[in-house]
DNA sequence: ATGCCAGCATGTTGCTGA
């Protein structure tokens, strides 16, 4: 079972990049941020075609989430529990895992209950636009309280837009008064993954220079200038069954890429 | 200190992003 998060920066834009890593790289599931269209705009016969389920929480211009499952998935949420919010950055259902290694058992779940998430950026500090960041982040941490007390095997995969440790960028210095690497947004992301979580990059790996995202200006993918903002969360039912994790670097180097690559994690499941 | 680059809107420039 392959589980990944993509920030496509446009659907329309990157789905030939899209449909190319989805035959190659073969994920059951994934999380899809800033499809920048609405429901009726995304081209979902395309991504059907290849056997996925589409679920979409689009918004026109900005924003916009995606789950795609090779399995099926009842969506249960579109926008965050408890969290008034005009923007699309929360979509969260439940798979169906095919069974067929005896009875479901805690040991044996016959479900994943995935969220794909969208992080506001926060900046400038001092804004409104950092407080929504914080505001929403507390949500969704009030919210992963409640889902943890289910003991369901758990991933939150998106663009958190936080950069969890100075080894998470090449230049960290450079980000000292950037909303992603404030203390309060870390502080934040560890509060939340303190409930019970697991990073699963980092629970496979300690090496540095492993980065989701280099930005378009200044030639950063070139001097590998990157930052890892893009995180699977796994709740303790899922780390038990965690083989690998990795990140699909090789999507930027691409004609026209996204900011952003793929992350994944193997189960087994 | 600012722009760099990219995508979108009803556009030939301004905004948002990270």
């Amino acid at each position: 079972m392959l589980i990944a998060t993509f920030n496509v920066n446009s659907i329309r834009q990157r789905l030939p990049h899209l449909t190319r890593w989805l035959q190659t790289r073969a994920p059951d599931i994934v999380c899809l941020q800033e499809l920048k269209c609405l429901d009726e705009a995304f081209p979902r016969e395309e991504i059907e075609a290849l056997g996925y389920q589409v679920e979409t929480h689009g918004q026109k211009t900005f924003n916009g989430v995606a789950i795609l499952s090779r399995h099926g998935i009842a969506i249960e949420h579109r926008g965050l529990p408890g969290f008034e919010d005009e923007q699309a950055r929360y979509i969260e259902g439940v798979v169906s895992l095919p069974q067929g290694q005896g009875p479901a058992t805690t040991k044996n779940p016959s479900v994943l209950r995935i969220a794909g998430v969208y992080f506001p950026n926060g900046n400038p500090l001092g804004s409104e636009k950092f407080a929504y960041k914080r505001n929403f982040m507390a949500a969704l941490t009030r919210h992963a309280k409640d889902l943890l007390a289910l003991e369901e095997p758990l991933v939150i995969a998106g663009d958190y837009n936080v950069i969890p440790q100075p080894e998470d960028a090449r230049f960290p210095e450079n980000w000292r008064g950037d909303a992603l690497f404030q203390p309060e947004s870390r502080a934040d992301f560890r509060k939340l993954a303190a409930l019970g979580f697991t990073d699963a990059i980092r629970a496979t790996s300690d090496s540095d220079r492993l980065y989701s995202f280099w930005d378009y200006q200044a030639g950063a993918w070139q001097r590998d200038n990157g930052i890892r903002i893009d995180h699977l969360l796994l709740s303790p039912q899922v780390v038990d069954r965690l083989v690998e994790a990795g990140i699909d670097r090789e999507l930027r180097a691409e004609e026209k890429p996204s900011d952003h690559v793929p992350v994944w994690c193997r189960l087994r499941l």
